[in-house]
DNA sequence: AGCGCCGTTGCATGCGTATGCAAAGCCGCT
DNA sequence: AGCGGCTTTGCATACGCATGCAACGGCGCT
């Protein structure tokens, strides 16, 4: 009952159980016919011999693993295991096992990546912002269902839910505008990321709209270091801003903490600081930071129903999904 | 090329290259015996296919999978995102594969996420500190091996890595009684945890050695918010201590936070603060947290070590391991 | 020329499970 | 009693690959 050097098989449970291998089998296959006393027989058996059908096994006839690749670049920032726990949960309460797949750092997706894809993922999520073009088209030409996360993509067989960034990123506009800002900076994430440039763009095409210039670009890579040395560039010169919109939460920490510790500003009476995620450590008092609420949990979930839909239709029309997301007031931002 | 519905398999790469399944597949198996010809013509053939081995398939035969089960809590916090960054880059890198395996909020294993381990992982890493000893005695008797993380267990047929908690809650203790410092409390962790256990004991023992009482004990979840709110109680009273020392980073920063927004007192003057496992968070100039560094690089690359023996050598006698941590000065702790 | 050896190759089989098919049982109905 | 229909069961096979075994061929050697 121990520590047996083999796992019991079917055939082992069948022999205790006085049946055949097929019998086993239909107890723990969801809607096979079994009378009500062969199945128990066969679940004490089983009891006894501590056994567990081998997924492995199974899914080499059903041609469902039950494993889904997700692509992921490093875990570093607050928001990315924020987004993977999310994911992770609830890929498991639908009976999913997530793989994972590492992005290299040059955004391609190498052999030792591609390697997780070997195991016959039944779809491949992909939460990696900054992956390449053309690491997609790889995954895509594998056959294998593909979900974005964070991107917003029209082509043929691929889902994808992404963030109304341009939304979020003229909420900012408008609000740092009406509470009378008038020197406002920009702080980009990595420039080859989607997201980047959706909040960049809508940014820039917001204040236009609004008539206010935009008083000084830095460009980061969204980690809490680029924020804190662009930060620092962008507020030493003579002509300081008054707000500074980050393109994600990461940099606005690193923004606020240049801001207050490295250059003793009053945050935000001297400088409003706004983000975008709205992690947990957001609404850390430390940084109270106002910020945008990226609705991870609802698009987790609206991601997983996607999900199931397009394996159980591969063929159905791709969806695109654009959640809106919500100007969260904190301390950070004079609004 | 692109869309085929069917994945190829060895036997659509051998009708190809003229050859037989078995040369197709010791092509892909090391150290097998082909010719240079016959190598060139099979990869040649899997290359136009878009040929990769199915790794279920194989792991069938080999009785090897390459996943390995990684039991692991929440990623809430700092500190076990870093870890599982730092462990799943690793895997990665010897060609194994993470299979994630959820712990239940009542630290359990149910069996949702024990059915992670039908894909018969080949060994399973515990890293969440809490899960219960009868889980893991429920993982021993699956007869896989085992490795534990964060708990020093003397067990037949398993490894384990700590870090030397004893040691590094000593180093505190020390430090902050050298540093004239006479009202100091301790906020530990979960009270089930190993770790808990661990540094709380050592550092009233350490304390006593010294002959310095200890002032106050706050009980927190080693979470943020608990470290919040204890530090909050702790410090609330009329003979507010000058020292606290928090069971890990996370709690720390929630005292911090505390400390200096909530009560408005001055850090590190009133008050010092030391937390434990020096996450990246804590060089923030935010924190700027004195604490103790846990050396998870390290230990990673000894548990792979480890693990690889491990799998080599199924019977070999277990390992303990313990790390030894060093003091991280700062600015958060008058030391 | 004949022998033996070694490097290659294909054949056949097994890994543990799911499932189509047919046989067997059972029931109620006429 | 006989029949049709339904449920339950076992048999045989397939899933995609690795591997032991035997067959084959070429080579160097005597």
């Amino acid at each position: 009952m121990t520590g047996e050097r083999r796992r019991a098989t079917a055939v082992d449970v069948a022999r205790l159980a006085g049946v055949s291998q097929s019998a086993v089998s239909r107890c723990f296959t969801e809607g096979a016919s079994v009378s009500a006393e062969t199945r128990s027989r066969v679940l004490e058996a089983a009891r006894r011999l501590s056994y567990r059908p081998n997924a492995i096994a199974r899914s080499l006839t059903t041609r469902r693993t039950n494993l889904i690749g997700v692509v992921m670049g490093d875990l570093d920032g607050p928001f990315q295991p924020y987004l993977f726990e999310t994911l992770t949960r609830g890929l498991a309460s639908r009976g999913k096992q997530p793989l994972l797949v590492r992005g290299d750092p040059a955004d391609a997706l190498d052999g030792t990546a591609m390697a997780a894809l070997d195991y016959q993922v039944d779809a491949v999520v992909v939460t990696a912002g900054s992956v390449s073009p053309a690491a997609i088209r790889g995954l895509m030409a594998l056959g294998v269902p593909l979900l974005l996360y964070g991107r917003a993509v029209e082509a043929d067989g691929v889902d994808s839910i992404c963030c109304d960034n341009p939304l979020g990123a003229r909420l900012v506009a408008q609000a740092l505008v009406a509470a009378g800002h008038r020197r406002i900076a920009y702080l980009g994430g990595r420039p080859t990321a989607f997201s980047e440039q959706e909040r960049g763009s809508a940014f820039r095409a917001a204040l236009a709209e609004l008539g206010m210039p935009l008083a000084a670009v830095g460009e980061g890579d969204y980690s809490y270091d680029s924020g804190h040395r662009e930060a620092l560039r962008l507020l030493a010169g003579p002509d300081r801003p008054d707000a500074l919109f980050c393109g994600n939460d990461a940099m606005a920490f690193g923004a606020l903490d240049a801001a207050r510790t490295a250059l003793g500003l009053r945050v935000p009476d001297e400088l409003s600081i706004v983000g975008f995620d709205d992690v947990p450590m957001a609404g850390w008092p430390s940084f109270s930071l106002t910020t945008i609420r990226n609705p991870v949990e609802d698009i987790v979930a609206t991601l997983l129903d996607m999900l199931e839909r397009r394996l159980a239709d591969p063929d159905a029309p791709p969806v695109l999904n654009r959640p809106a997301p919500v100007l969260v007031r904190r301390g950070s931002a004079r609004l």
